[in-house]
RNA sequence: GCCUGGGUGGCGGAAUUGGUAGACGCAAGGGACUUAAAAUCCCUCGACUGAAAGGUCAUGCCGGUUCGAGUCCGGCCCCGGGCACCA
């Protein structure tokens, strides 16, 4: 080996033999059992940035050490293709989304090469390829056909001005992002896959996922918001109005009813009502999102109906109001001010009557104030049901409302049903085709793939698709008469949504999967932002059980253990156009300035001096342009030296505020390493080691070795905490430089100490462990090799160190025998000098004992 | 607003099941080597106090449980992530 650690000709050598070997590829028929290390796939945004190499650093952490252990390991790579920034890019710069998108993957493809990721990248898969996508329309017809897919309408954002449908992210402040005129919200027929048919498999199951962190499923179970309550029926003129309350306990208090404004009640009010028209139209201006919905203020308008109520019969008002969700439940809700918070301003605001029917109960503590929203408590001022509590009154109630034929429990989701029309070019199309005589008519599968044409370039005002005509103008597939083609493309989740299966079986064009996929999946270890805790994770979920009830697939759940890497922060800058656009600068376009003290007062863009706005921290993307790109890092330290450094800085699930401070302390562990080894092997070949020969201190070092085997196993293939393995590699790595020795047994510890070092380095730092492996005498790839096991037999130790407590202060430390009985560990704690100023003179109450940490006196 | 995480030295973080707070690293300061610089090596490094040994305080804030709390409980503050058309 070369004296001097020279990282771009060990990378680029180890590279040139892992191809040469054929390392990365992953057959079906390769001995070992078959594990399947997943990470989402990068949108191709232009370059990596830091999340990237975060994430893909884990992924093939992980693979190497699966494979260490035996595995037959395969680690996919592909390309969330479609979507919005290729658009919006090609705006800007006037090149079709395609070409921008093309030329994008593949000089990512060539970042992610010199990170040296141990991918298969024969199986590579983008989704923007007609030869993928057709599967999206295959699934998306079969859905259509069992009714899982399905037309209604749904609600957009609609910029006026440009006459078209904005993404939430292009709306800022309730203005269209290139016009700044208001939004408004508008219904447009969209096609719609049934999520909600499988709520309560993908609730229960989330009981099955013990590999996956609690927060992601808590998060989804809530996401899910299954709810028992009563749909309640209120008589008016024109029909019954329903309702779906989880407090069907308080029916007794309502005092007035209230619907969206996109009710058909409100809509009825307003044909002779102009205030009411005028507030329907009023909330219709906005967003759609529900952050924008619930931060609000609550208003509300009077309308001139009524409805009976179902049990006393008392006429109650009809109220519209912009705090009733037209998404959740009936679209309307009984409103019981006393004990509900939302009900209770509504009415507080508009003097509404406020009923109390739910007391403290007897005896317990507590005061009564309004709104008294707990079910801890019973039922007054409701005649009959009065002295019930929560549940009873709830039985007793829902039976009188369904002998009334005006009530039933039932069960209700907060989750929606999952629209996927976009009003975009750059997607998937939906295959359908709309004849005047025969309706949605379907493409036929022999005519699949509907393939998107690649040259069109948008400009903003709308999908390019409506106005090209080789595309939109086609026959019917039923009657054969012209006939005009869907130009909405689907959500690019659909696209998310199936992929991983896909790369194990991509070259098979007859079939949307094979049997090679119940061979690889689920997936063992699936890696990706914790930002995909709801959504993706979900929408695969469904698809998957979807897919598997079509007999597609053998599995219930896509992926068995998640690990849901932290964001990689940074700073966001931006500036406010005069039309509300923003623009948003780069952390190195851009300094922060400083008062006398050094305290930051603002920030100026450097190319003019200018202030510009601080936004905070947030995700690096390219939509905010905070992203940094990994490549000068890789060109100024190599592959090892970032890969090792981003392992090292926190452990994999924790949010990461960028910062470059730690990169040079990477690189010196390296070359300390390399130094280390250098120097060892420069001596000559160590000769074998003799367990019993070892002195004191090498038995020392050697336990050491060892006690880190253990430790880094279990960091690495359990706790996933990458970076206190990295830490106690170091830690080794120091007391191996400060054994100084040189007699045989020193030279033979020695070499068994860094074997031991650069095999557990080998997953993160897989170049220089390859050059290292090879130097140290090593035979055949370090690809080859297996895990280090420590050897019970060099973790063994006579005596151990305890930590004596008083009061629990730490006041000094014994040494004790490993097998020492308690009453001499405590008469050693008592005797311990400096353990006796605290205790002499003193009534010793209790002494814990904690085995093999510590000693607790209790004295006063 | 709702759901879900996080907050520990100058900085990233460690402390795995309630048991030594600050491992490991960065930055900084001092020293060695060098004509010099870089690189490398050695030492110091939470605050206050003390000549030293040591002592006291300290894990966002307030309160509680416990022999013992960064860790558990209650209440707040701040910062991320998500909220269904960014991906």
């Amino acid at each position: 080996m070369r004296e001097i650690y020279q990282p771009a000709e060990v990378e680029a050598s180890a590279r040139k033999l892992w191809e040469s070997l054929g390392a990365d590829r992953a057959r079906e028929d390769a001995p070992g059992e078959k594990y399947y290390c997943l990470c989402m796939l990068p949108y191709p945004s232009g370059r990596l940035h830091m999340g990237h190499v975060r994430n893909y650093t884990i992924g093939d952490l992980i693979t190497r050490y699966q494979r260490m252990n035996g595995h037959n390991v395969l680690q996919p790579m592909g390309w969330d293709a479609f979507g919005l920034p290729a658009e919006n890019a090609a705006i800007k710069n006037k090149v079709p989304p395609a070409k921008w998108t093309y030329d994008n993957i593949d000089y990512m493809r060539m970042q992610l090469k010199s990170l040296g990721f141990a991918i298969d990248w024969e199986r590579e898969v983008a989704t923007c390829h007609p030869k993928y996508y057709k599967w999206n329309q295959w699934l998306f017809l079969r859905m259509l056909e069992k009714g899982i897919a399905y037309k209604t309408t749904g609600t957009v954002n609609w910029d006026p001005v440009d006459q078209t449908v904005l993404a939430n992210e292009q709306v800022i402040d309730g203005r269209g992002w290139r016009t700044g005129a208001l939004v408004e919200k508008r219904e447009i027929p969209m096609y719609y896959l049934k999520i909600t048919a499988y709520a309560d498999e993908l609730l229960e199951a989330l009981q099955h996922l013990p590999g996956w962190p609690e927060r992601v499923k808590t998060m989804q179970e809530n996401w899910i918001g299954k709810s028992v309550g009563v749909e309640i029926g209120f008589p008016h003129a024109g029909g019954v109005l329903k309702v779906f309350t989880t407090r069907a306990d308080t029916l007794l208090g309502a005092t007035y009813v209230a619907v969206a404004a996109e009710h058909p009640l409100a809509f009825k009010a307003a044909e002779s009502d102009a205030k009411v028209a005028a507030f329907i139209e009023e909330c219709r201006k906005g967003g759609v999102t529900e952050a924008e919905l619930a931060t609000q203020e609550k208003r509300g308008v009077p309308t001139a109906l009524t409805v009976k109520h179902p049990l006393t019969g008392a006429e109650l008002p009809v109220w519209v109001a912009n705090y009733v969700l037209m998404a959740y439940g009936e679209g309307a809700v009984m409103a019981v001010p006393a004990h509900d918070e939302r009900d209770h301003e509504f009415a507080t605001k508009y003097g509404l009557p406020i009923k109390t029917v739910v007391r403290a109960r007897d005896g317990a503590a507590g005061e009564m104030q309004e709104p008294f929203i707990t079910k801890d408590g019973v039922l007054c001022n409701s005649g009959k049901y009065d002295g019930l509590g929560f549940e009873a009154g709830v039985e007793a109630i829902a039976a009188d409302l369904a002998a009334k034929g005006l009530g039933q429990k039932r069960v209700q989701y907060r989750l929606r049903d999952w629209g996927i029309s976009r009003q975009r070019y750059w997607g998937c199309p939906i295959p359908l085709i709309h004849c005047e005589a025969c309706g949605d008519v379907p493409v036929p599968d022999k005519d699949l793939p509907v393939v998107l044409p690649e040259d069109l370039a948008p400009d903003g005002s709308g999908n390019p698709l409506n106005k090209y005509k080789p595309f939109v103008e086609c026959a019917c597939p039923k009657c054969g008469k012209p006939a005009r083609r869907e130009t909405d493309t689907m959500d690019t989740f659909v696209d998310s949504s199936w992929y991983f299966m896909r790369y194990a079986c991509r070259d098979n064009d007859a079939a949307m999967v094979d049997g090679r996929v119940d061979e690889w999946l689920p997936v063992d270890q699936y890696i990706g932002g914790i930002e995909h805790a709801i959504l993706h994770l979900l929408y695969s979920r469904f698809w998957t059980k979807v897919m598997r009830d079509m007999g597609l697939l053998k599995f219930d759940e896509p992926f068995t253990r998640l690990l849901t890497q932290g964001m990689v922060l940074n700073h966001i800058f931006l500036r406010k156009g005069t039309a509300g656009s923003l623009t948003y600068y780069s952390p190195d376009e851009v300094e922060f300035t400083h008062d006398a003290d050094g305290r930051v007062t603002g920030a100026v863009l450097k190319a003019d001096g200018k202030p510009v706005q601080y936004d905070g921290m947030g995700t690096m993307s390219k939509s905010k342009n905070n992203g940094v790109d990994p490549q000068m890092l890789v060109e100024k330290y190599g592959a090892d030296t970032v890969r090792l450094f981003m392992m090292f800085a926190a452990p994999p699930e924790l949010t990461l505020e960028w910062s470059e401070s730690g990169v040079e302390g990477a690189q010196r562990f390296l070359k300390r390493l390399w130094k280390a080894a250098y120097e060892h092997t420069a001596a000559g070949k160590a000769p074998a080691l003799e367990p019993a020969a070892l002195d004191e201190p090498q038995q020392a070092l050697r336990r050491q070795l060892h006690e880190t085997l253990a430790k880094v196993g279990d960091d690495i293939g359990r706790r996933y905490t990458f970076n206190t393995a990295i830490a106690a590699v170091m830690e080794l790595l120091n007391a191996v430089t400060r054994a100084a020795g040189t007699t045989p047994q020193d030279r033979a510890v020695r070499q068994e100490c860094l074997e031991g070092i650069v095999l557990m380095l080998t997953p993160i730092v897989p170049h220089a462990a390859e050059s290292l492996w090879q130097g140290l005498g090593g035979s055949g790839s370090v690809m080859a090799q297996r895990w280090p096991a420590a050897d019970p037999a060099a973790l063994k130790r006579s005596t151990l160190e305890l930590v004596v407590q008083v009061n629990g202060k730490l006041r000094g430390k014994i040494q004790v025998a490993v097998d020492a009985p308690r009453e001499a560990i405590e008469k050693a704690a008592l005797a311990e000098p400096s353990v006796q100023p605290f205790v002499q003179g003193k009534d010793v109450k209790k002494i814990v004992v904690v085995p093999g940490k510590l000693v607790n006196v209790v004295a006063a």
